[in-house]
DNA sequence: CATGAATGAGAATTCATTCAT
DNA sequence: TATGAATGAATTCTCATTCAT
């Protein structure tokens, strides 16, 4: 469903894949927008405890690559979510509401990131512009690695953990 | 028609807004997937000359700085290239065959990357992880900005810009 | 429907004549070459059936007559079957493929015209061109009564009868 | 044009065919309708002479058998012809008017049957039921050797004819 | 609760015909 | 006269949604 666009798939689609009837579906969800919003949100909450996975208790390089790579082995391991908020993690599908709606998800990673910029390891800039930036880069890696343009090798990946590191670090302390 | 999505967009709209009848479309794309391949090169062929617009002479992070607001400055002031890149410039609705077709489009852009790699201005890793990477780095803040999520000021701009440099620069030469 | 030409009928009147949506006879057929082709194969299934129809045990003569009035009763009393194949039951709206499954359904009457021919009651020639003449006739017949050129009365029944038989028939032995 | 059903042949194509613009076709035409049936005349037009060629003055089954030869041998020659009469030689897309209209062509041809049933050479049925089922025995052979049913060597051919000549003429008299 | 046949509005596409050049 | 781009009504087909069973 989600590798041909999720707007293309029809509900008989859907419902196919679920092993349900097409109506079965209409009692669970009031339209198929609604399926999409719950598919968003599902991802969302997996990022937000993925994310969070074996990072240590101090270090915070060490912390940002394991945050990094958790993010991005993520994409790897779980193509059809990495598609879908390509696909669909975009207005007008999913709107700004949903959007904020699920902040509460990113909440300790946003936090990290905060506590970062207030301990001067970070740069000192707009938090969400250092969050956005980190995540396109991820993103960026996941979609060379899907779209067979780069083989992301662990010497790849480390290249670009360290670009993201240096993007993010406060050049002053590090 | 670009705001809500090409895909979602009637073919009955595209002609109102293009002023023509429907049947008159037929005359210059065989279907919808030809008008959404066309733009996509259109867009394509701009970003090739746009970025390279008043790059210095010489000087590689003057030159890195103007090319990467070139395009940024061309996603803020074209929005509806810059929604309709992140709408279909995505397979499946732009296959691999046609982004293939829209790299000679680049080759200016590359070239540039190429020889600051070579001259060790860049860091040594591979070409398109680095494109992808500033790419990447310049849709987020575009990204930020149309999402209202950023004000994109100058400060934050010069910001972006920093971290992109920091990313991409040979940190042993600069 | 057919009276206009099933190609000239629109999916909208099908529907309608049918007394269903749209929509739903695309439960049944894929698209409306499978809706043409399915009222070929029952029509073509009836013709098997009906020609056999009270066929006596002996008498090729008779057999045939008989076999004859079936097929061209049948045409009389259901003009839009006969006006079906007239229009659609040449290709290329009805493919080989499509003829050549639908010729199990005329088995019978084949080895009738075949016993028939090694018996020396009908011509020795092949068996294909029999049956084609003989068909041929009788549509011949159905066309002129359906086009109002003539009244198709039990004597000029009768005379195709005779002509068709005069056709058919081993001269050497009737 | 006439190998995939005139309908559903667009007039661009026709024009392509052609050899002109589509517009230049409107001064001839007043539409589409009206190019099906100058070339329905045409062919019938071509038929009557057709037929009537190097008939004997004498000898009425010599005579029934060039001009059964000379229509199979036309159809033969002429596909495209065959097929067009095939395909659009039928109500409603040829109307009995144009029909009618077309019958001066044929005038030779029935005054030869008539003047075959006064004479008693042929059956003394009706004109039209005997001119019908000659034309259709023809039709059925070129229709076989079309559908690649039979090879309608010249042995088969004799068949047919054979068929045909007990099919008209006076059981009485020959 | 589950089903999936039925619905019909709406989308993509076709093509006979027109008309400015 | 010849052209062929432009037209838009008509057609085929899709698919989210409903509802009787």
């Amino acid at each position: 469903m989600v590798k041909q666009g999720v707007h293309a798939t029809p509900m008989s689609q859907i419902a196919k894949e679920a092993g349900v009837a097409v109506g079965t579906i209409y009692h669970y969800f009031n339209n198929k927008e609604e399926i999409i919003e719950e598919i968003y949100t599902i991802i969302c909450k997996d990022f937000g405890v993925v994310m969070m996975a074996n990072v240590p208790e101090n270090g915070v390089k060490k912390q940002f690559e394991i945050m990094w790579l958790n993010l991005y082995n993520y994409f790897i391991s779980n193509p059809l979510a990495f598609k879908f908020m390509e696909f669909v993690g975009v207005p007008p599908i999913i709107t700004q509401e949903i959007r904020d709606q699920n902040i509460p998800n990113f909440i300790t990673v946003r936090d990290f990131f905060l506590a970062a910029i207030l301990n001067k390891d970070f740069r000192d800039i707009n938090l969400r512009l250092l969050l956005q930036i980190t995540f396109g880069n991820v993103i960026s890696c996941a979609r060379l690695k899907f779209k067979n343009e780069l083989e992301m090798n662990s010497e790849q990946i480390n290249d670009a953990l360290k670009m993201s590191w240096d993007c993010v670090k406060n050049p002053d302390k590090h």
